[in-house]
DNA sequence: GTTAATTACTTTGCATGCAAAATACATTAA
DNA sequence: TTAATGTATTTTGCATGCAAAGTAATTAAC
């Protein structure tokens, strides 16, 4: 009763950190079939879309961290699904292209969303499509809000 | 347009991906100043409702991976915001108790909620209600089919 | 054209998430 | 009682997520 707004079942954030690790888990069984984890399938999901790009356009497309990003293509590389080469124009910027091993992949994943999709039945397609849109929204906000104002002086309320 | 399914944009992993990371990062100001980290602050919510319960009921409680509950737990003990003691029914398990920090927490952590709240102003109470609903749906959907036959042989569809 | 900023990455250190193996105690079957 | 099982927790090893510091190359400023 007292502080419930403390509550667990009140909790966005909880049932976000719930659904993502889940599905997260939900992947792993296909992906540990094609010896890749969650993120470098991001990754090659996000090459599959637009290859020979930079790291910088690849972190912002996949939303994966700088720093997690260098260490994920480094494996990537070794397992020969991707190369990772200077661009002439700009030496500060490297280029990711795909392997054959990597866009070969790509007819392997194919079946991979339906996969998925049925782990979650109770939920109908338009439910699925009014998800997304409320996840987009969140996320727009969070992407503001947190690239704003790292640190602010808090209201004369405290 | 070829493997559409399979573009980034259509992924509802992608959005509980960055959803979850993005609200963790929406509560880490708030969090650093009370010191404790987004797992360790989802602990004392769990204890600030029940308090004195074992780690098994608190790993159900919080869906924190086990192996990462007992350095969560150390940590949080060493910080003198709980102590982890035997029971003395059953010498197998622990109980986790607040100390007086611990309980003391919860008024700073008051504000808390409406604060990370603020961070998407886009979502109306009824949208906020709504993707709660949705997510419900999802994780109870994805907690029977993770712990379902991890390994099923494919159909013959492949 | 040399210096100060800026940009693109990489490295480092800490905190999980997770699977799998190891421990310790408890319960059951024989 | 003993052996076989089951349960609660910890340990270990690998893969991020993240902040912050470090590097290298480009651009802006003077």
């Amino acid at each position: 009763m007292k502080h419930s707004q403390l509550a667990l079942d009140n909790q966005l954030c909880h049932r976000l950190y719930r659904a993502s690790n889940g599905i997260a888990r939900a992947y792993r069984h296909s992906l540990t079939e094609l010896d890749v984890t969650y993120p470098q399938y991001v990754v090659m999901m996000a090459l599959w879309e637009k290859d020979h790009i930079s790291i910088n356009e690849l972190i912002a497309k996949t939303a994966i961290d700088g720093g997690a990003m260098t260490q994920i293509l480094k494996k990537m590389s070794d397992k020969a699904l991707l190369c990772i080469t200077k661009d002439p124009h700009d030496k500060r910027k490297r280029v990711v292209a795909l392997l054959e091993k990597g866009e070969a992949m790509q007819a392997q994943a194919q079946c991979i969303p339906s996969q998925i999709r049925c782990r979650f039945p109770s939920l109908d397609e338009a439910q699925v499509l009014q998800l997304i849109e409320l996840l987009d929204l969140l996320n727009e906000d969070l992407v503001v809000s947190n690239s704003d104002e790292p640190e602010r002086p808090p209201t004369s309320q405290g």
